[in-house]
DNA sequence: ATACTATCTTAGCCATGGCTAACTTTTTTC
DNA sequence: GAAAAAAGTTAGCCATGGCTAAGATAGTAT
């Protein structure tokens, strides 16, 4: 199981004093799962575009054999999904050859790579260790909008690098 | 080829200062998106579940109507959720009427919701706008380690200003 | 009591993102 | 240069999470 759905810290919270836990009007709220459910559709494709970009740039090459192994899956998933990042004009590639990214896609990797460079910093910043900063980055980077992430730059700017 | 080779460019000994764009060893990365892949299969349900509380706690009831217009979906794709939190344990009810959290269910949800208040809370002390936090919560809190947890606890007691 | 309305369920569609198994192509090795 | 190994693809399976459309049930008004 996963730390985070099976731990909880166990100090109190003081949440009584705010509103934290009422319901936010319906329209609000469901502006909040429908930007969850937004950050979905593309999250993985995310994922993908910028382990590409990492790889083309650490290893000179991007093979599905790495991504497999990298991702934890298999390399038919990994066919299957460059098909669709294909059909996004997000990646070009010749059968049986090396991943590129077009354009559109290396936009979408710098894009990737710089936030969650920003949240894996931040984290780090303030005080979380550096295995458990990586794991929560990759899971938060997709949902930091642009306000929160300017913030956290600003804050492992003033006050980060132990 | 295949550069499974060096990873790590090497270079600065202390990779907490500037690699935060360089590839993590394979087996960490496995972890990363094995964590991330993991938190999607009960994010739905955490999400559901927590609904299901909030909407009882604060209005008595929790119908189907009142989740579908939250979460912004059809009833039709509530009502089939619904049957997979019951199968699982999470949920209890008669057809036709309204929803109960079981004890399993309870514990989940109050997980869930604690969890929440902590990321919400953490955002704002940090200086987030609430619209924005409100958002980011709904799609961080999924993503954030016990550890983490602790540690923006933490900053809300120290730092916030609620 | 009947009819209307709101709520809920079911059936069946689609895309996504996993998997294994079987096959093809490329690369390496001898 | 042929055989073996590695890499990549394709086909077909499954669960999830959306949807619409149509039917069943419950609640409310007349």
């Amino acid at each position: 199981m996963n730390a985070s759905t099976s731990d909880f810290p166990t100090g109190s919270t003081r949440m009584s004093e705010q509103m934290s836990d009422a319901l936010p009007p319906s329209e609000q709220h469901v502006r909040q799962y429908a930007a969850v459910r937004n950050a979905h559709e593309t999250e993985l494709l995310e994922d993908y575009v910028e382990l590409i970009g990492d790889l083309l740039k650490y290893q000179g090459e991007a093979r599905s054999t790495d991504i497999a192994a990298r991702m934890g899956v298999s390399q038919a998933t990994v066919s299957k999904t460059v098909t669709r990042l294909k059909s996004q004009g997000l990646v070009d590639s010749q059968p049986y050859r090396s991943l590129f990214l077009t354009e559109k896609g290396e936009a979408m990797a710098e894009m990737a790579r710089r936030r969650h460079a920003i949240v894996l910093q931040f984290l780090r910043a303030l005080g979380v260790s550096d295995g458990t900063a990586r794991i929560d980055a990759e899971g938060m980077e997709h949902h930091v909008s642009r306000e929160t992430l300017e913030v956290m730059e600003r804050f492992t700017r003033e006050r980060g690098r132990d």
